[in-house]
DNA sequence: GCTTGACCTGGAGCGCGCTCCAGGTCGCAT
DNA sequence: ATGCGACCTGGAGCGCGCTCCAGGTCAAGC
């Protein structure tokens, strides 16, 4: 069976496969990213060749790669996505695997909430030049510094 | 005048100023980083040195350190950082800089948008293999591939 | 049969953002 | 006066993550 949990593929897939650019198009990396990543293996096994040894993406395939990006998108690093794609072409390292998403998601958590609070800072900044713009006209002592109160107290 | 609209000032500031080590710990930056961000012009002036040629730093470079760390770690360029530090050496740019301001929220908002959708996706894949991990055993054809549904219909 | 364009490999190059190093100075404590 | 640690400058080096290049193959359309 080896079902992919995938409700909804990133793309239609036919049956011989994507060429290396139809894919790259499909997951949003280049074509040159796609071999890079191959390259560093952090694909499951290299994409499967045609005839011409040309490379064919089936679902499977485009199913990781749709995994892979989410990671990359969520900051993990290259290593650390070889890391998931060793450990995946293992089986029974399902628990080493949970170790590995669940510390990267502390990890993106703990970003998002520092960006949250940078954001309120930055919103701050913005308002007060909003204000001094829309108030009368930029005054001579222009507010300085981009900065602004960041969290409570230190 | 020229009051650094700073509530909460990142640290303790003696009249002297502080050294560049304790400005760096205070900010959250290396020593390195903090000369190199001085060599790069994204200081309003280099730091100002006392008697032996040592950098120290006042409320106001420490004021305008932390807003500076808040816009690199809501991920700002060096260069528009730069852009930010030109625009507010010259009187009369205030517009200038609330544009640079919001479209660099924007893209703050957008990737932070991006990362919440990205987490969702971590979240299923993770609860998956804690079921899969919880409800028996790691079953011989493994939950494959790191992906999962990203967002709905594309 | 020929052109065109997408693809192949191996490897070099690059932009970013630091980080480290060598060789030296300063100032405080012993 | 002598150490010591923190600081100085200019410049080299580095890790990451691609990106680009040369030189070649292959498949399809004209």
């Amino acid at each position: 069976m080896s079902d992919v949990l995938i409700p909804a593929p990133p793309v239609a897939v036919p049956p011989q496969g994507l060429s290396i650019g139809d894919a790259a198009r499909a997951v949003g990396l280049s074509v040159d990213t796609l071999r890079y990543y191959e390259k560093e293996g952090l694909l499951l096994d290299p994409a499967p060749r045609d005839g011409g040894g040309r490379r064919r993406y089936g679902e499977h395939d485009l199913a990781w790669l749709a995994g892979l990006v989410m990671l990359r998108e969520t900051g993990m690093s290259i290593a650390d996505v070889r890391v998931m794609a060793d450990l995946s072409r293992r089986a029974g390292t399902e628990a080493e695997r949970l170790v590995v998403l669940e510390r990267h998601r502390e990890r993106v958590v703990a970003e998002m909430e520092r960006t949250r609070r940078h954001l309120a800072a930055l919103d701050t900044k913005i308002a007060s030049y909003r204000a001094a713009s829309g108030g009368y006209d930029a005054s001579p002592h222009s507010p300085h510094s981009p900065d602004d109160q960041e969290e409570g107290p230190r």
